[in-house]
DNA sequence: TCTGGGGTCCTAGGACCC
DNA sequence: TCTGGGGTCCTAGGACCC
């Protein structure tokens, strides 16, 4: 029987990678893709010259412009980057007919049975890479590994551009070189948890018994670390992945309790949302707001509905509802956020509308059609006067 | 340092029903 | 006057990922 065989790929600090590809002066630069310097906000993707320089994913943007101030700050340009991508996944599917995306710029192949196709798996791989620099000019670095979980972690651990393949049998000892910070999964909480614990490193984790992680770090985690430091797949991304919910929200360059002005954000964010929704055909049954005041703090509200909502304004009624309970007007807010979880394909006739329901949806298709032909002006239009009527 | 925007999954508590 | 046990659904919050 042909072992079982994974391949994670993963670009290079991809978003920074194409705008050195398009914009040659920036190779060589250090490159750093996000926020506009001095407003809110962090980076996306930064070179590699950048992060000489300590700049990270993440890192607020104020931050990384005082420690690299001659770097070239980017916006992002999401549409140039998703072309891109299609151009690395083509490459992909050459090797295996159902690539598994995680993201924009890495993807699970199962090579499983290949070897007669493209021999050994470190064969593949290099020829793999070599056709992506080929097709696209960008370079990827690959984890081969005998489950998903280890060859995600040996892609890390080989980037930029490498090569790392751990061979069955060889699990735990690869997994001894590595810090307890790289494992996928167990982000900073869990680390300090283990830290408070004097767990230092994966031998010393290993060494605990099952019940007592479980005890110590709450049974869902527990699992989960005494699975991962041994090497056995935790399950991520055993499933197809399926959307459950759209959102959009916004941050504000300034904390702001105008009413007026939250509540025109709030539709444009119902109208934002809905349209995600459309576009994917799909309907939701459930909204939540979401608020941000400027001492970070976050409070969320929800509310499953019987029927579907069918239009921006039901939307919009809901939302502007939730958002009162809420809100405390003395309290400006740093961010305010709408989301839609997709009703449950199994839900079956609760999916269907009332014929009132079915003409606001219609309505709302055709300006969204409209917008998409380049007609965008109805969806401003109705912002500024719903701003105008006051409250 | 001062913390985006897009997601997924898990947990815990309360309501409700039998 | 004192009130079980189990199941399901809903909600809010939190951890984590890219």
């Amino acid at each position: 029987m042909a072992s079982v065989i994974f391949f994670h790929v993963d670009i290079d600090a991809f978003f920074a990678s194409v705008e050195q590809l398009d914009n040659p002066s920036l190779v060589g630069r250090p490159v750093i893709v996000g926020a506009r310097p001095g407003g809110r906000g962090v980076v996306s993707t930064c070179s590699y010259e950048a992060r000489a320089f300590g700049v990270r994913s993440a890192m607020p943007i104020q931050e990384a412009f005082r420690l690299c101030p001659g770097g070239a700050f980017l916006p992002v340009r999401m549409q140039r980057y998703l072309e891109k991508s299609a151009e690395v996944f083509g490459v992909f599917s050459h090797y295996c007919p159902e690539p598994q995306a995680l993201s924009i710029d890495e993807a699970f192949l199962d090579m499983s049975g290949t070897e007669r196709l493209f021999g050994p798996p470190a064969q593949a791989a290099r020829s793999l890479k070599a056709d992506v620099r080929t097709a696209s000019g960008l370079t990827i670095s690959v984890g081969i590994g005998p489950n998903r979980f280890l060859a995600k972690l040996a892609s890390a651990r080989s980037k930029p551009d490498g090569l790392l393949e751990v061979a069955p049998g060889g699990e735990e000892s690869f997994l001894d070189a590595l810090p307890l910070a790289s494992l996928w999964g167990a982000g900073d909480k869990t680390q300090e948890r283990l830290r408070e614990l004097n767990i230092r490193d994966m031998a010393s984790l290993r060494s605990i018994e099952r019940e007592t992680l479980w005890r110590l770090m709450g049974r869902g985690c527990g699992e989960f670390l005494y699975l991962a430091c041994r090497g056995i797949d935790p399950g991520f991304f055993t499933a197809a992945p399926q959307s459950r919910s759209v959102s959009c929200e916004r941050t504000f360059e300034r904390d702001i309790n105008d009413e007026d002005i939250l509540e025109s954000v709030l539709l444009e964010l119902c109208q934002e949302a809905m349209r995600s929704l459309h576009a994917k055909g799909q309907l939701s049954d459930c909204l939540a707001v979401k608020l941000r005041y400027g001492d970070f703090s976050t409070v969320r509200i929800q509310e499953k509905q019987a029927r579907p909502l069918s239009s921006v304004d039901e939307a919009f009624r809901l939302a502007s509802r939730l958002f009162r309970v809420k809100w405390v007007p003395s309290r400006p807010l740093r961010l305010l956020g709408v989301s839609m979880s997709v009703q449950d394909p199994g839900a079956g006739t609760q999916g269907e509308l009332f014929d009132d329901q079915v003409a606001r949806r219609e309505v709302d298709r055709a300006v969204f059609d409209m917008e998409k032909r380049g007609r965008g002006g109805m969806r401003k239009a109705r912002s500024i006067r719903r701003r105008g009527e006051g409250p």
